[in-house]
DNA sequence: ATGGTAGGTAGCCTA
């Protein structure tokens, strides 16, 4: 089974291209962030007519995540148990940044942790929440074959920036955006990527940095030992970053090996 | 060069 994350950064602006790319790549599951739109908002036709069930999440024009799987999805789940919201006045309000489902007995999540925009912001303190409510849920869904895919938006390496320099003061590279993502990994979690494939998986827009080759990785597949135990190849697709209108991220692939013998007798862990 | 670009949306916010 060949899964994938992939930031698209709106699906309505570039649908056609994120399809022809999941049949392109054969791959079964893709795990979206940024889709940018409404639940019912989502081209669904499109998917659908390549052979993909789409399930969305989305509340309005940001954040908004999405699983498109071509093998049955079950067990669906919309939001971490315990999300912190967030709002810039107001009431806190729960966003559209997490789902989870189950296939081919694999528990996956789409992730799309906050920006965190600058160290003294409100939205960091929000980032840190956030990642904190999901290091401790990753501790209760240990055990099982799961990944956690998508945006983590941290960098956690000083190679991870194509200049950590550049980044005194900012976010994605702060002391405790990487404790909270060291967190992640001491709750028990393997980066199942980072030793098959090199490279970055974000490059910003502005400023000409795609072709600067100045990006950054900041999209991660992190596993349990269990999912990691499957894992046969991973390899970033950074030619979908050139082209017509591209995202700003890539894809971030992961081939697992099913035939190996899975406990079916398992409770799954939600 | 002290900055850019892109998307959603309809005035700016977000990244």
């Amino acid at each position: 089974m060949r899964i994938a994350t992939w930031n698209v950064n709106s699906v309505r602006a570039r649908t056609a291209r994120i399809v022809d790319w999941l049949e392109r790549s054969d791959v079964d599951v893709l795990a979206m962030q940024e889709i940018k739109c409404k639940t019912e908002q989502f081209p669904y036709e499109a998917f659908e007519a390549a052979g993909y069930e789409v399930q969305a999440h989305g509340h309005n024009q940001w954040n908004g995540v999405a699983i498109a799987s071509r093998l049955p999805m079950t067990d669906v789940v919309r939001d971490l148990p315990g999300q912190p919201g967030y709002a810039n006045t107001g009431d806190p309000v729960v966003e559209a940044r997490a789902m989870g489902a189950t296939v081919e007995g694999v528990r996956l999540w789409s992730l799309y942790v906050p920006n965190g925009r600058e160290l003294e912001h409100a939205h960091y303190g929000y980032k840190l929440d956030w990642l904190r409510v999901l290091a401790d849920l990753t501790a209760t869904w240990r055990g099982q074959p799961l990944a956690l895919m998508g945006d983590f938006n941290i960098a956690p390496l000083d190679e991870d920036v194509w200049d950590i320099a550049a980044f005194d003061g900012a976010t994605h590279v702060s002391p405790p955006e990487r404790a909270a993502f060291q967190a992640l990994l001491d709750a028990g979690l393997v980066d199942v990527v980072r030793d098959r494939a090199p490279g970055f998986t974000y490059w910003d827009y502005k400023a000409g940095r795609w072709n600067k080759g100045e990006g950054m990785r900041i999209d991660f597949v992190l596993g349990t030992p269990e999912l990691a135990d499957l894992v046969a190849k991973a390899s970033i697709d950074r030619m979908e970053r050139s082209g017509d209108a591209p995202s700003d991220h890539v894809p971030v692939i992961v081939d697992l090996d099913l035939d190996t013998e899975l406990d079916d007798d398992r409770p799954m862990i939600f």
